[in-house]
DNA sequence: AATGAATGAGTGTTCATTCAT
DNA sequence: CATGAATGAACACTCATTCAT
C-alpha cells in the first residue's frame, strides 16, 4: 500500500482546513532593488557590492542574524563601514537582498515541483528536482536557515513572509493539488519538505555523511513511492 | 509496498557511513540542579525562580534567543534586575536552566520509541509515543527551536551538543537499530524525527490548522506504514 | 655629621612654611560609636559584632576598599545580609569604625614619639616607641594602607583627616617640634615616618625579608643616628 | 658619621636575605603599543586618544582606579562611550596604558641611579637625578599611587609587578649593588624610594609647602650624606 | 567611490542596601 | 537577634549607524 499520508484513499483520517496563504506569491516575486537609491553601479562598485554579498551569506551562516556583526561582514569584504552603508541601508537590507534572491529560486523551484508518475520516466523528474533543491541548498542553505531567526520587520517593499519554508510549503501544496486535487496535498507538501530540508540539512551539516548520489537516490525513492505509492520500478 | 526508506529490502540505495556520536547519552544525561549555587530554597524562592522559568520560556520563545532581553523576562516574571541575577548567572544559564530540562525529557522520549509492529496493538504504541512528542513539543517547542540559535559556549556539565534535534535523531536512531538491524536506522530515525517535528512546528505556529487528534492519527499512520510497511489494520 | 636632614644646621637649606593642619587632634579624636544607634549589645551580639570586624578588617586588607564586597565580609563572618546592617550603617561605617581603632592608636603612638637622645637610654626609647609601631601595623597595616583609598565621605561625626599617615606625621611633626624647635620638624617627622612606614610596608608584604629584630634595630640606629646624629653606642 | 642604614660598617645589624625579584627588567621593558589594535592612527586618531590618556590620568588621580568612571574619562577628553572603546579594549587598558610608561620611565630613571660620590661633583650627579624623579612625579605620581590599587590582571606582555614602587626599588637595589658591593644595597634602596617617594608625594599632595629648589636641595644633602656619609662640601 | 573616525542608545551584570518573616 | 529574599540605580561595554574628508 502506499504511504497513508498521501492522501485520502485508506483509513487515515482527512486532515482538514489548511492555512493557504493569500497570493503566496507576492511575497517573494517583488524584484529585490539591486543598489540603495537605485543607483546604478559601475564596473567596481559591483564588485564591491558583490564582495559585501558573498561576505553577508558567509558571516550569516557562520554566526547567524542576530549574532552576525556589521564589522565581520565589512572585514571578511575587505572594506570599510562606510562603504557598507553605500549600498546597502542597514544590516537587514543586506540579509534582505541575500534572501530574496532565495526566495525567487525556491517559488521557482516549488512551481515546478513535477507530478509524481510511477515508472522510471517519473523518477527522473523527481530526481532532477530534488538534484536542483539540494544544489539551492548547498548554495545558501545557510540563509534558508537563518531565515526565521532574522525575523525582519515588515517594511515598504512587502513583507516576504514570515517564513520561507512555510511559503516554500504552501507553494508546493499548491502545486500537488493542481496535479492530484484527491491528495492532501498540504500534508503532502509538508512531508516532502521536512524530508527534503532536513536531508539536506543533515548532509550540510555533516551529520549525515553519505555521498550525494547515494542520498538524492534514497530521497527520489521515498517521495516517488511515498508521495503516492509509485513503485520505482 | 512500503516506503523505500524503511530499510534495505528493494531498490533502495543503502546509505553508507553515517555520523554515529559517541555516547549520546552523556549529552543530556545531567540532570537540571534545581538550586541556586548548591543553595537550597525555601518556598517563597522557588516560586520566584519558577516564574523566572516561565517567563524565560515565554520570552525565548516570543523573540529568540538574541533578541530576548533580560528586561524582558523580569518583567514578565514581575520581578527585578536583582533577582534574576541571584537565581541564574546570565542569561545564557536559564536558556541553559530550560534547555537541559527539555533535553532530559526528549532523550527519555528517544530512548522509549517502540518496536514498529504492525497490528492495532503496534499502532496504539506508536500513537501513544507521537502523543508524548507532540504534548512536548506544545510546552517546549520554542526551546527546541530556539537551541541552535543560542549557541550554548561549552560548560563544566558536559556539552549538550550543538543541536538538539541532531542529538535525538542519534538517539532515536540508536533505538531503532536496536530493534531492526536491517534498516537503515538513521535515515529513517531522521525520517520520522522531520515529519514529527515539522508537523508539530506547523500545528505549534498555526499554519496546519487541524485538530490534535487527526493529526496524530494521520503521523501513527504514516510512522508505522512508512516505517515498516506494516498495514494499520 | 649628623643627617642633615636633622635640621637647620649646617648647610643645608631651610624648609619654609609647612602646613600644619588645625586641630589635629579633632580628627582623631572622636569616640567611635560602637554601636549603630547607641544600642547596648548583649553578649551574642557583641559576639557577632567582633566577628564582622574581624571579617572586615581580613576582607578589606585583602582587597581593598573599592573591591571589598559587604557579601565578602558577610560570608567570612559566617552570617547573613541582614545581619550586617543591624551593626553597621553601610560598608563605609564599618571601615570606619575599623579606622577610628587605628587612627587613635596612631594619634597616641604620635604623641609619645621620644625625645631623641645619644646613648642606649635613647636607644631603648626609640626602640621601644618603633616596637610599638610595628606591632601595630602588623596588625593594621592593612587598613592604615587602606584609607587614602576610602576616601570617606564627609559624615556627622567629623572628618577624619583625607590621609591618616599625613595626620599621623603632622602629629609627630608637632611632638618633635615641641621637644627640639630648631629642628625642621615637618621633615624630619616625614623621613621618620616615611622609613619606618615604608620598611614596615615591605616587611608585611614579604618583599623585605628580613626578622623582626634586625629591622627594627637597625631601623632604630637609622633613626637614633639620623635625626640627630646622636651615635648609638 | 654616615647614617647608619647605609651598610655594613659600624654597629647596624646586616639585613639578611633579601627578595630579589627575578629579572626585573623584563616587567616594564615592552614599550606600550600607540596603535590601536596594530592599527595605524591618522592625525586626528591620534589627537583623541592623545585626549583619552590626558582625562585617565587627571580622572584617575582625582578619584582612584575603582571610583573613576569611564563616563567621568569620557566627559574629560570631550567624546563619546563608543569613541573610548575604539582605542581602548577597557577601563583596564586604558589604565595599563598609562602605567606602561611611567613603568618605562622608572626602569630607565632607575637603571642610571648616579654612583654616590662625595664632592660637588657628586652632588651635581645626586640632584640631577632627583629632579627627573620629582619631574617623573609631578606628571605621573597620581599613576604611581594608584598602581597599587588597580591590581591589573595578568596579560599576554609579561605580569607589569604587583607594585611599581616595589619594582622600582628592587631595580634602585641592583644598581646600588653593582656600584658599592658593601652597602646593604636593598635596605638602601628602601630608604631613598621612601624618602624621595614621600617627599614627591606629600610636596604634590600641597602637605609640604616648599618650593621645588628647596626641597630638592634639601633631599640631595640627605641622600649624598645619608646614603654614604660622604660631605656635600 | 571609499574610508577612518565618531556616536549614543541599548544591554547584561553588579552590589550596596532594604524588606518581611 | 537573625536571615533569606528582593530591589534598582549604576556601571562597563557593544554595535548599528552617521559624519567628515
Amino acid at each position: 500500500m502506499s504511504v497513508t499520508w498521501c492522501g485520502n484513499r485508506g483509513t487515515v483520517p482527512r486532515m482538514a482546513a489548511v492555512t493557504d496563504p493569500v497570493e503566496p506569491s507576492e511575497s517573494v516575486a517583488d524584484p529585490a532593488p539591486a543598489t540603495v537609491q537605485g543607483r546604478e553601479l559601475r564596473a567596481r562598485g559591483r564588485r564591491t557590492m558583490q564582495r559585501l554579498l558573498d561576505a553577508g551569506a558567509k558571516v550569516f551562516a557562520d554566526r547567524g542574524y542576530h549574532a552576525a556583526r556589521v564589522d565581520d561582514v565589512v572585514k571578511a569584504a575587505k572594506t570599510s563601514h562606510g562603504t557598507f552603508y553605500l549600498y546597502f541601508a542597514s544590516k537587514e537590507d543586506l540579509f534582505r537582498a541575500l534572501a530574496i534572491d532565495v526566495a525567487t529560486e525556491m517559488a521557482a523551484l516549488a512551481g515546478e515541483f513535477p507530478v509524481i508518475e510511477p515508472g522510471s520516466e517519473g523518477r527522473a523528474a523527481i530526481r532532477a528536482w530534488l538534484e536542483r533543491f539540494q544544489s539551492l541548498y548547498e548554495r545558501s542553505g545557510a540563509v534558508i536557515r537563518t531565515w526565521t531567526e532574522a525575523e525582519m520587520s515588515d517594511t515598504e517593499f512587502g513583507r516576504i513572509g514570515g517564513d520561507l519554508v512555510i511559503e516554500f510549503t504552501a507553494r508546493l501544496a499548491a502545486r500537488i493539488r493542481a496535479a492530484a486535487a484527491d491528495l492532501d496535498a498540504q500534508y503532502a507538501a509538508m512531508a516532502v519538505v521536512a524530508l527534503v530540508e532536513r536531508t539536506s540539512y543533515f548532509h550540510a551539516t555533516g551529520t549525515l555523511r553519505v555521498d550525494r548520489t547515494a542520498m538524492l537516490d534514497t530521497l527520489t525513492d521515498t517521495v516517488q513511492a511515498g508521495i503516492c505509492g509509485a513503485a520505482p520500478a
